[in-house]
DNA sequence: CTGAAAGCGCTTACAG
DNA sequence: CTGAAAGCGCTTACAG
C-alpha cells in the first residue's frame, strides 16, 4: 500500500487540490467535476450543478492534474521542441513560427543543448518518456535518426537527407547556396574561404557542399587549409576569422562565405579590426538573412531562409500527425533566396 | 469503462511497450520489472531474475512511462525554466549554469515567450499542471508574483524586490550601476542618455533607477525626452538609437548607458553609421559583460553580471527546496562588477 | 526473493 | 442529469 497522501505532498508545501476536494465542496461526484473542469458538459450537466462546481473550482483554485489526465486519456497537450544553439536568433524565429501554428492547442516546451552540442539519443529517449503529444527536432544529427521509429509523432526541421527516417520540413538551401556561388563568380572572385559551424548538422554540411560544388564549377577554388569553423556566436566567429585570415589572405582569398549570418557578423567585425575593407578587399556573405543583416555596416549579402515559415510548417505537420491525419504527407521544401547587399559589393 | 488499449494508441503508431509486456516476456511480475527498471534491486532480486528482466527490457526497448511513475510517486524528474527573450546570449549562459547544477538529477525544459513578452499567470498555471519537480522563473514581472504561493517549489532569478513572494537569486546590479555612474562622472560627462529594454522586468527597472539616481547625485542629467527603449536585439537597438540620437545630441548627451550589452552593440553600430565616434563623441556602456564585449570595436565598458553563477545558484536553491532542505534559505545576491573598456575612453 | 494488491488523480462508458 | 466503477501504467508496503 502506498503511503496515504504521499503522492500529493511536497515537503513544506500544502497538499494539492484534487478533483475529490472540489467534489466534496460542491456536493457532487468527481465524475461531474471532471466534466465541468474540462468543459465537456454538453447539456449533460444541469446549469445549477455547473455553477456550483465552477464556484468550488474557483474557491479552491483547482487546476486539473495533467499527469493524471494524461495517463487516463493516453494523450497529452504539450509538444517538445528539441534544438541546439538556442541563442541563434534564427532559432528564436523558428520558435515564433511553431507557436503561431500550435496556437492554444498545445503548449510548447523546449529542450536545448549547450552551444555547439547536438541532442543525443539518450536525451530524446528521456523526453519521449514524458509522453509529449509530439516531438519537433531541429537540425538533428544523422546519428539521432535511428531512434526515430518511436511511438510518438515526430517531425524534423532543417534536416536534409533524413526524410526517410521521419517526416521533415526542409529548407532548399541548395538553390540559395548555388545562387551565391554564381553571384561571387560574376563579381570576379577566384578564391573563397568558408567559415563553417562546428555543429555537426546536415544542414550546415549541405550549405557548404552545395556552395563549394557550384563555386568549383564556376572556376573558384578554396584554400586547402586552414579549415575555419566556430560556434554560432559573433565573438567566436570573429576570433576564428582573425586566426585564419593571414593564411587565406596569402592564398588570395577575396570572398568569405559563412554558415550563418551570425558567423558573418563576426567576420565583418574582425575584418574591420584587421583593417580589411568590406567589400573592397573582401566580400562577405552568410545564410539566414536575419533582420540585422539589412542594417549592419556594411549590410550583409545573405541567403534568406524562412525561419518562421519553417516553424509554422513543421508544427502544422506535427499537428496533422498527432491527429491522425496526413501520416503519409510529403516533406515540404521551403524556398531560399539570395539577397544581395553591400558586403559583396552591391553598390559598385 | 475506458476503451481497452485506447490510452496507449496513437493513430498510425504501434502500441507502446509497458511494464506488463516486459513482465510477460521475462516471466515475472510487473512489480519486479519496476524494481529492476528503476534500479531499486538492492539485493532484493536475484541476479538471474535481474538479468532476465534486463534482457526483456532491452529486447522490447522498454522505457518507463514517466507520466505513470510520476502519478504513482507524486514526484517528477524535470524542472521547467520560464523565461522571456530566449535569444539574449545572457540567457543562454544562465541555462548553462542551471544545467551544470541540475546535473543528471533533473531534466531541464524551457518555456519561453515571444521577444519582449513576459510570461503570464495563466501560462504558469498550465505549466504547474504538468507537475514539474520545480519551477525556475527568470526576470518575472511583478504581476506574476501573486500566483506564486503555489504547491510546487519555485525559485526566481534576477527578480529584485520580489523576495517576499518566493525564494530568489538576484544580481547586485545596484553597485555595478552606481560604479558606472561614478565612472562616467569622473570622465566629465554631464548629460547621459539611457536605452532601456521594453521588457517590464524589475531587473531592468532597477538598473535604470540605480544608475540614474547615482548619476544625478554626481551632477549628471538625463534629457527629459525622448525616452528610448527596444527589445533585446542589436537591430532594434540600433534603430531606436538612430531615432533618438538627434534630440539627445541637441541636449548635449555625451554618454549612453544601455540595459544590456546587446542593446549597446546596436548603439555602437548605429553610432558608426551616423558618423558619431565612440568614445570621442559618445561614451557607450551596457550591462551583462557578454564575451563579445571584450572584442567589439571599440570594446565595450560593461557591468559584469554573472549569468552562469546565477543559473547555478538558482538551480542549487531549487534542488534544496525540492528535497525539503533549506526551505527558509536566504536569497543570495551575486556581486556585479564594472569592467571599463574602450567605449568609455579606457585608452585615453 | 517474488507477487498480489492498493493507490496516485484523473476520464469515460455505463447504469440508473 | 448524476454517480459508481474500471482503467490508464506505474510504485511500494506487505505477505508469503
Amino acid at each position: 500500500m502506498a503511503i496515504p497522501g504521499a503522492a500529493s505532498e511536497i515537503p513544506g508545501h500544502p497538499p494539492r487540490v484534487t478533483a475529490a476536494m472540489v467534489a466534496d465542496r460542491a456536493g457532487v461526484s468527481v465524475a461531474t467535476v471532471s466534466l465541468v473542469a474540462s468543459g465537456k458538459t454538453g447539456g449533460r450537466v444541469s446549469a445549477g450543478t455547473v455553477a456550483r462546481v465552477r464556484g468550488a473550482i474557483a474557491d479552491l483554485n483547482y487546476v486539473v492534474n495533467r499527469v493524471a489526465s494524461s495517463l487516463a486519456t493516453g494523450s497529452s497537450n504539450f509538444v517538445i521542441l528539441v534544438a541546439p544553439d538556442i541563442s541563434n536568433p534564427f532559432f528564436a524565429r523558428v520558435i515564433t513560427g511553431v507557436r503561431e501554428s500550435l496556437g492554444s492547442s498545445y503548449q510548447l516546451l523546449l529542450s536545448v543543448t549547450d552551444s555547439g552540442q547536438m541532442p543525443r539519443e539518450e536525451n530524446v529517449r528521456e523526453l519521449l518518456a514524458f509522453r509529449p503529444a509530439g516531438l519537433l527536432i531541429d537540425a538533428p544529427s544523422p546519428q539521432l535518426m535511428r531512434y526515430l521509429g518511436a511511438d510518438v509523432p515526430i517531425v524534423l526541421l532543417d534536416a536534409p537527407g533524413t526524410q526517410n527516417f521521419a517526416p521533415a520540413v526542409n529548407l532548399d538551401v541548395v538553390h540559395g547556396a548555388e545562387a551565391l556561388a554564381v553571384h561571387l563568380a560574376e563579381r570576379g572572385h577566384r578564391h573563397v574561404g568558408y567559415l563553417d559551424s562546428v555543429t555537426a548538422a546536415p544542414t550546415f554540411e549541405l550549405r557548404r557542399t552545395a556552395f563549394l560544388a557550384k563555386a568549383e564549377s564556376r572556376g573558384m577554388t578554396r584554400p586547402g587549409s586552414p579549415r575555419a569553423r566556430s560556434t554560432i556566436d559573433v565573438g567566436s566567429a570573429a576570433e576564428e576569422f582573425r586566426k585564419v585570415w593571414p593564411a587565406w589572405d596569402r592564398a588570395g582569398v577575396t570572398a568569405v562565405v559563412c554558415a550563418t549570418d551570425t558567423h558573418a557578423y563576426g567576420v565583418l567585425q574582425a575584418a574591420q579590426s584587421l583593417g580589411v575593407r568590406v567589400p573592397e578587399d573582401l566580400a562577405v556573405a552568410g545564410f539566414d538573412d536575419l533582420p540585422y543583416s539589412a542594417m549592419s555596416q556594411p549590410s550583409l549579402t545573405s541567403v534568406e531562409l524562412p525561419a518562421r515559415k519553417l516553424g509554422r510548417a513543421a508544427a502544422a505537420l506535427l499537428t496533422a500527425l498527432i491527429q491522425g491525419r496526413d501520416s503519409t504527407s510529403a516533406s515540404p521544401l521551403l524556398p531560399s533566396r539570395l539577397t544581395i547587399r553591400e558586403s559583396t559589393g552591391d553598390s559598385t
